[in-house]
RNA sequence: GCCCCUAUAGCUCAGCUGGUAGAGCAUCUGAUUUGUAAUCAGAGGGUCGGGAGUUCGAGUCUCUCUGGGGGCACCA
C-alpha cells in the first residue's frame, strides 16, 4: 500500500498508509484525542474525521477548543439535528436546505401547517433527546442517479432539485445522523453527543422563498443560535438584550425625538429634539459641501409623468412611485404627475438650462432632496427604511477623464464625514450591472472600469456585489451596521452614462462641438432619516455634544437659586450652547435622574453655594463624580465643545 | 408584496378556561425647598387598533382591514 507523509502543527511528519482517515490519525496519537476530536484541518481545508487522505498533507486535529471549526461543526450538526427532530415529530414535513450563518444556523422546511412559537420548545426538546442518544455520524459518496432515485422515492422534491443544480463533476455526499439522512457537503462531528445540550436556542420562525425567488414557494425557516458552550450562548443572548436598548425606535420614543403613526406609514413626525439633530446634521453637511465646491439647488416635489418617461423611471420604477393625478381642467386630459422618488432628473433640468462649457466641469450640484418612494410594506423599518425621506443628494457633471479624480475626491470627502460623525469603520461594496438595465454593454464596460479603478486608486478595499447596480450604472455602496448587526447602505457613489443621454445633457468642449457629460450620483449620509437612525444606535442615544438636542440642563436645587440658574442658561445660549433651565419644584435627585435618562450630556446643578461663588457643579453623562467650576471658565469651554467638528479650532 | 407573530390609558405591561377593564411610570392638583439616578398624598385619563360575525353576553373566539415586529423578496 502506498505511503503518505502527514505533517503535524509542531512540524513533525509521519508516514501513514494512503487513505487513512483523520479519525485513525487522532486515535493513533491517543485514545482521548480520538474521542475529543471533532474534525481535522488538512492542507488548510476543513475535513471530516471520516474523509480519507490520499496524499502528502499537513494535518491538524481539531477539538472543541478550536473555536472556528468547532462553531462551524456545532451549528451545522445542529441544523441536521433540528431537521431530524422536525421530521421525527412531523413526518410529512419536507426538508430543503440548512446552512450555518452568523451566530447560528437556519433550516428551511416545507410544511402545510405553519410552525408556531410553541413548536420551538417541542423541537428543542426533541433535539436534546437526539443529542443524548450520541448517534454516530456517517458519510458516503453516492452516484447522482442513486441519490435522485432515493429522494424521489422519499418524496423530497427539493433535494432532487438541489442535486440537479449541483455541477455533474462534483461528488454527492450523503450524511447520516443516526438513521436520519441528509445531502450535505460536510464536514460533521463524530456523533451527536459532541454537542453540549445547553449551547443552543431556537430563536425564531420566518417565511423564506425557496431558492430566494419570490416566484417560488414560500418555505418556513427556523433560526437557531449556537455556540460551543452554554456560556457563549448566554453572552450572545445578553448582547441581544443590550442591543435592543439601543434600538433607534425605542430611543426615539424615550428621548422624544420623533414618532410615526398609522395615517402616514413610513413617514416621520420629527419632534423638536429630533429635528434639532436633523438640522445640526444638515447645517454640517451644507458647510462641508460648500467647502467641497458644490452648489446647492432645490427642485420640485411633483413632476409631470413626461419627465419620468424620459428618464426611464416611468418604465423601470413606476411601482415604487407615488402617482398624483390632477383633474384640473376638464377641457384637457387629466394631468399625471409623480412625487419625485429621486432628484437626478431634476438636477439634469438645471444643468440643461443655458449652454454649458467644458470650463464649467466638473459641476458639482447638491440638494437636500426630499423623495417619496412607495416602498413595499414589508420593507419599512423604523426611520431606517421609510417612504418619505431627504437625501443629501448630489450630482457631479463631468468629463469621462474626470471620473477617477472626482471619485477619489468624493471617497475622501465621505470618509472624513463618517469619521466626523463617529464611524471610523465602514464597508465598501461594488455593485455591477443588474439584469434589468438601461444602456449598452459597451457603456457599462466603460462605467464599471472607471469606477473600479478609481476606488482602487482611493485605496479602499471593497467587496463585490454582482448584479446589484442601479439600472443606469454601477455603484459603490458605503455600508454601516446597526445595533444588532444588520447592514444598511448609507452613502453611495454611482457612475451614470445613461441619464445624460436620455435627458440630452451636453456641454461645449474645446473642439467647439457638443459632448455628453458623465453624471456621478452621490449621497454621503444617504438620507438624513436613515443616518440619524444609525447615529442613535451607534451612540446608544448618547450623541456627541455638538449633535445633542439639549446640550446642557441647568438644574436649580432650590427656588432660591432660580434667578442665577436663568442667568447661567442665558449666558450659555448667548455663547451658542443649547441650554435649558430646570427650575421645577423637584429634588435634585429627581432632576439628575430624569435628564440622565434623557441622555443630556451635561447637567449643571446650582444651589446656594454656587450662587454665592458664581460657580456651577458639573456632572457629565455617564460619570458619577461632579466638579465645581467657575462659570466664567466653563462657558467658553462648553461653547468650544458645542462646535461641530468642521468648525472646531484645528479642524 | 409573502410567511409567522402582534395591537389593552401618553409609555411599559397585567387581565386564567368568554360574564361589560387594572398596575407602575407619565399628566393634573395639593403638600414638600430638597446637594447628584424616582418625596408624599389625591384626582383625571381607556367606545381594549377599525369593521363584521359567533354568543343571552366578546378585551378574551372567528373572519377581514390597517398599523407594528421578525424574516424572505425588494432597496433604481
Amino acid at each position: 500500500m502506498a505511503q503518505i507523509s502527514l505533517t503535524f502543527p509542531d512540524g513533525t511528519a509521519r508516514d501513514f498508509d494512503a487513505g487513512i482517515t483523520p479519525a485513525d490519525v487522532a486515535s493513533g496519537i491517543s485514545n482521548s484525542l480520538g474521542k475529543k476530536a471533532i474534525s481535522a484541518t488538512v492542507n488548510g481545508d476543513h475535513w471530516d474525521l471520516q474523509w480519507p487522505i490520499e496524499s502528502d498533507a499537513t494535518i491538524a486535529i481539531n477539538t472543541m477548543k478550536d473555536e472556528e471549526p468547532a462553531l462551524e461543526l456545532v451549528r451545522h450538526d445542529l441544523a441536521h439535528i433540528m431537521a431530524r427532530a422536525v421530521q421525527e415529530i412531523w413526518p410529512d414535513v419536507q426538508v430543503t436546505i440548512g446552512p450555518v450563518i452568523k451566530d447560528g444556523w437556519y433550516y428551511d422546511f416545507d410544511r402545510k401547517e405553519p410552525f408556531v412559537p410553541e413548536d420551538l420548545a417541542q423541537i428543542e426538546a426533541k433535539m436534546k433527546e437526539i443529542i443524548n442518544k450520541r448517534d454516530p455520524v456517517r458519510t458516503e459518496i453516492w452516484e447522482r442517479d442513486k441519490a435522485i432515485a432515493y429522494y424521489k422515492e422519499r418524496g423530497e422534491p427539493y433535494k432532487v432539485e438541489l442535486i440537479e443544480s449541483i455541477p455533474g463533476d462534483e461528488p454527492l455526499r450523503m450524511y447520516w445522523h443516526g438513521e436520519w439522512q441528509d445531502l450535505c457537503r460536510g464536514p460533521h462531528l463524530q456523533h451527536t453527543g459532541q454537542i453540549a445540550g445547553d449551547c443552543f436556542k431556537l430563536m425564531s420562525i420566518a417565511g423564506a422563498y425557496w431558492r430566494g425567488d419570490s416566484d417560488r414557494p414560500m418555505l418556513q425557516r427556523i433560526y437557531g443560535a449556537a455556540f460551543t458552550n452554554k456560556d457563549g450562548l448566554k453572552k450572545h443572548l445578553h448582547m441581544l438584550e443590550e442591543a435592543a436598548k439601543r434600538d433607534h425606535r425605542r430611543l426615539g420614543r424615550e428621548m422624544n425625538l420623533f414618532h410615526m403613526q398609522e395615517e402616514a406609514p413610513g413617514q416621520i413626525f420629527w419632534h423638536p429634539d429630533g429635528w434639532s439633530i436633523y438640522t445640526q446634521l444638515q447645517d454640517y453637511m451644507r458647510r462641508r459641501q460648500r467647502a467641497g465646491g458644490y452648489v446647492e439647488v432645490n427642485t420640485p416635489q411633483v413632476v409631470d409623468r413626461k419627465l419620468w418617461e424620459e428618464s426611464g423611471h416611468w418604465e423601470k420604477y413606476q411601482e415604487h412611485m407615488f402617482i398624483v393625478e390632477v383633474d384640473e381642467d376638464h377641457a384637457r386630459e387629466k394631468a399625471v404627475n409623480a412625487l419625485k422618488p429621486m432628484n437626478c432628473p431634476c438636477h439634469v433640468q438645471i444643468f440643461n438650462q443655458g449652454i454649458k462649457s467644458y470650463r464649467d466641469l466638473p459641476l458639482r450640484m447638491a440638494e437636500f432632496g426630499s423623495c417619496a418612494r412607495y416602498e413595499p410594506s414589508g420593507a419599512l423599518h423604523g426611520i431606517m427604511r421609510v417612504r418619505g425621506f431627504t437625501q443629501d443628494d448630489g450630482h457631479i457633471f463631468c468629463r469621462e477623464d474626470q471620473i477617477e479624480s472626482e471619485t477619489i475626491t468624493y471617497i475622501e470627502f465621505l470618509a472624513k464625514t463618517y469619521r466626523d460623525l463617529g464611524f471610523e469603520d465602514f464597508r465598501v461594496k461594488f455593485s455591477d450591472r443588474p439584469e434589468t438595465r438601461a444602456g449598452s454593454d459597451d457603456v457599462w464596460d466603460k462605467a464599471e472600469d472607471a469606477l473600479m479603478s478609481a476606488t482602487k486608486a482611493a485605496g479602499y478595499e471593497f467587496e463585490l456585489n454582482p448584479g446589484e447596480g442601479a439600472f443606469y450604472g454601477p455603484k459603490l455602496e458605503f455600508v454601516l451596521t446597526d445595533a444588532i448587526g444588520r447592514d444598511w447602505q448609507c452613502g453611495t457613489h454611482q457612475v451614470d452614462f445613461v441619464l445624460p443621454e436620455r435627458l440630452d445633457a451636453n456641454y461645449i468642449a474645446e473642439d467647439g462641438a457638443k459632448h455628453r457629460p458623465v453624471m456621478l450620483h452621490r449621497a454621503t449620509l444617504g438620507s438624513f432619516e436613515r443616518f440619524i437612525g444609525m447615529l442613535i444606535e451607534n451612540f446608544a442615544g448618547r450623541l456627541p455634544f455638538w449633535l445633542a438636542p439639549r446640550q446642557v440642563v441647568v438644574a436649580a436645587i432650590t427656588s432660591e437659586s432660580n434667578d442665577y440658574t436663568e442667568e447661567v442658561v442665558a449666558s450659555l445660549r448667548a455663547a451658542g450652547v443649547r441650554a435649558e433651565a430646570d427650575t421645577r419644584n423637584e429634588k435634585i435627585n429627581y432632576k439628575v435622574r430624569e435628564h440622565s435618562v434623557g441622555k443630556v450630556p451635561v447637567i449643571l446643578a446650582i444651589g446656594a453655594r454656587e450662587v454665592e461663588d458664581r460657580t456651577v457643579t458639573v456632572r457629565r453623562l455617564g460619570e458619577k463624580q461632579t466638579s465645581v467650576v467657575a462659570l466664567d471658565a466653563l462657558i467658553p469651554q462648553l461653547a468650544e465643545d458645542a462646535l461641530p467638528p468642521d468648525l472646531k479650532s484645528g479642524a
